[in-house]
DNA sequence: CCAGCTACCTTGCAATGAAAGGTACTGTAC
DNA sequence: GTACAGTACCTTTCATTGCAAGGTAGCTGG
């Protein structure tokens, strides 16, 4: 997959449903997108920046064993709102673009 | 729908799929998409140019009875070629993240 | 004590869609 | 005949977002 634009706004969605699923920090959710979408430390550290700013996420701190202290966010009732909203758009805007790409009848 | 960025670099891919069913000019396309998608002329125009300078379209001239000269696009070898890759690549890439957004599994 | 992993963060850059604006031709209504 | 609406083309400027590259710091094992 080399398609960087298809990924725009994606990722937020993606991000939103994880969190949403249990709370998570940073370099977890890196890794976890990961298994599925090529995705940089550099783009999901200033993506969830923006939605706690939003108001989507909040955060705490954790101690680790394994290194520095892990901040982990916390999906927010906006947050569900949001997701369940964005879903809903994504699912739309498929079937929108399906419809072009393989509907043969209308100009 | 308002989310602007899911459209970054699916417009490419329906107006390849598009052209590639029948040749087709500029304004004509403009409506066509915004019958599925909400999209302007200052998106269409600019792109159109720019897939014709990496050679997947060839276009010409042609008179109108009913304002200026339209200019058609038509879909080259490599415009196919092209458009079918992005195609395959719009799937896998829909199954990616759909396994995201409802595979619960995963962390 | 330092290499490698974990974990955080920031500063540039590139790509693309949109808004706003501009040109020009045709037909119709006044 | 001229003013307007519709067709059809085009460009410049801006915002958004993902990435590469780079930086800080803690913990563990050799």
């Amino acid at each position: 997959m080399e398609n960087i634009q298809f990924k725009k706004g994606v990722l937020e969605l993606c991000v939103l449903v994880l969190v949403g699923r249990e709370d998570l920090y940073g370099y977890e959710l890196v890794n976890s997108i990961s298994k599925h979408i090529e995705i940089s430390e550099g783009t999901i550290y200033p993506l969830l920046r923006r939605l706690t700013k939003e108001g989507y996420f909040s955060t705490y701190l954790m101690e680790s064993q394994e290194g520095p202290p892990r901040k982990y966010y916390r999906l927010t009732d906006s947050g569900m709102r949001y997701r369940d909203e964005l879903v809903r758009e994504w699912d739309d805007f498929v079937g929108r673009v399906n419809s072009i790409i393989r509907g043969g009848e209308e100009a």
